[in-house]
DNA sequence: AATGAATGAGATTTCATTCAT
DNA sequence: AATGAATGAAATCTCATTCAT
């Protein structure tokens, strides 16, 4: 075979992209290195000059996505010339777009197969996001507008919340469902972040 | 090897006492049917003959543990004698008890190696729960004592959140940070259920 | 493919015979657990069933051979009828004859790519056979026969020296040389002992 | 990275110093090309440009450590000046002493995993050490001092069976075997080269 | 002289499941 | 009901070596 050489990050991109597709589509174990490999045509040994093992890519690709989210999240978080609870408010829906329009990604997560992706997604999201959520909600709480003792678990049980309804895939299915979870939801942080029903909004679109 | 015929019934508990403990102690990926039928001393056929497929036992399993659950909440639930707040703070207590008690198993199913396991149990557990707590939910919605719209979702919500922490390893490290998250929960149930903060009481050993 | 069971004994026996022509065809490390398997008609999977790995097969084999020559040995050396000097002549001799009949055995050992085996081969056989001979020369010291101090020791340096020349591989291809060796290997054996010289009779037969 | 560029000989030592250290640490066989490399900081592919397999540097490697040995050795032998019993007992113990001194070689080259180092080193040494010994030892029969009839073969004989010792290994763990053994090869020096008990001294510090 | 990405054959091992007895 | 030997696909990872730059 041709030996086409690319630089490293090149490379390894294009290992993340063909893994991730798969990863979706057949869950992380039911993906062998050599469905991956394959995908891309280059040798079983060019993954292993790139990666130190399976797992190893795991974690990059969602320490990957991650970091998409972290960004955006962030951009609104830290914009301090708008309302704190607005940025809250925003931010929370800003997640759920990204997760929700990387679509795929959401759905395939839940199945079974992959319940180790869905395991370390799940995880870290929470390491990365909740404090930067969390600094946010104290901001409120310092100035008034939130009454709550302890932003970071706050936040904590708040995603966590949030998190749940979108694993679960039967959620989509029936629009009156979704209507009474996103209600419920914004009454939950309406209330657990004390500010008054009726105040925060999401858009779930599913 | 001397051949010992039991009851089908016998058997097939003895099966899942072995196989619930191994699943535990290295995760239901890396055991093996081998090591199961090890531990019983039958032999490997004798397993495919009372259950059809790994994961079979492994659903068993859940099932039987999530029973023992379903009764004792439900017992409490029903008892329409004691108040309706009363009965939905004392089943999510004993709910924490008794997964709390049956320590190792909360413990074990944290590892990444148990993720199957950790998200059937879920599953599961929200499956048959949330519709036992409703109904208490319901009732106290209906009677004025509680202010919420949705029960369903809303028992949802609060469980999914419960959950979360008792999933977090590490939360027992630290006795202020258990502290926070007690409090927080509580807050939670309170605002969400929308009664006075400082109503329900949860008392998270560890 | 039709599946044919026999009784493990039998079958263990049926991979040694494979793995040892084999191993003394290419080598140990040349040679895969796929040939072995091959060779005998049987899947990958069986292999692993009777042994834990390749190394194990490898240390059956050896085990097997040294009891082969211990058994042999150890006839001669425990007949308290005969001459002492006699039976150690005797077994010294017996022993290469073995060795030297399993011919292919000891030639093949010499190729480079058996330094795992053939090193485990003489660590074995040391371990077992000195003790063996031990007994012998003890007697024989004890009875003023021979004149040494140290009669494990003694084995130990006698057999070290005879084993060298069975594994230099240009022993064979030079009777000349050959017969230098055999009288050499005879007069230290004589004068360690602490016999008169040509008292021991070695039959290299190569 | 900065492309440093020595002269070939240079070169060639660094990569055989970092490799020997690898061999003995490791092993020959457990040692990667890649990990030589990472030592010194070169490319994989400029080790190819130096050595045309990982075998060939083995065998450079050897071939130096013998070369020192062999200088040493041969300036004790050929100094006409000294009695020829004396010549040969200083250079046996010179040879044990450097071996023994380059520690860390001995010990390492007994684990299983050296077996072909220690398998290629015992076979050039003795190539290339008993031509040595064996014309001092056909001067001492000669002179008479010796009673021998085969120069080459006792040398051989007498080499394989002291090398043995330092091969077993736990040889240094008990100081009574230690005795026992250095006095059986002293005897039997004495013995096979036919001069009077106690002549020859070994000094075997471990 | 040197780089380092790429190659690709191959090796060992695991294990859920089957099936003849 | 039970046995346990046999199956065989599949999977991860290693590594000496090559080659375009």
């Amino acid at each position: 075979m041709k030996r086409i050489t690319k630089n490293p990050e090149e490379r390894k991109n294009e290992f993340m992209d063909a893994a991730q597709e798969l990863f979706l589509e057949k869950g992380y174990e039911k993906t062998a290195v050599s469905d991956i490999v394959k995908k891309i045509h280059v040798a079983q040994g060019t993954f292993y000059y790139h990666f130190k093992s399976k797992s190893e890519i795991l974690d990059a690709i969602i320490d990957r996505f991650i970091s998409l989210i972290e960004i955006v999240v962030s951009e609104i978080i830290v914009d301090k010339q708008r309302d704190v609870i607005d940025r809250i408010n925003t931010a929370i829906n800003k997640l759920f777009e990204i997760t929700g329009s990387n679509h795929e990604i959401i759905d395939y997560i839940h199945q079974e197969s992959n319940a180790l992706l869905h395991e370390r997604i799940v995880k870290i999201t929470m390491e990365r996001l909740v404090p930067l959520l969390s600094t946010a909600v104290a901001e409120g709480t310092a100035s008034g507008r939130l009454k709550i003792s302890h932003p970071e678990e706050t936040v904590e049980v708040l995603l966590s919340a949030l998190f749940w309804q979108f694993h679960q895939p039967g959620l989509n299915k029936d629009a009156d469902k979704l209507q009474r979870v996103t209600q419920t939801l914004e009454l939950m942080m309406d209330r657990v972040l004390g500010v008054s029903d009726g105040t925060f909004e999401l858009n779930l679109i599913i």
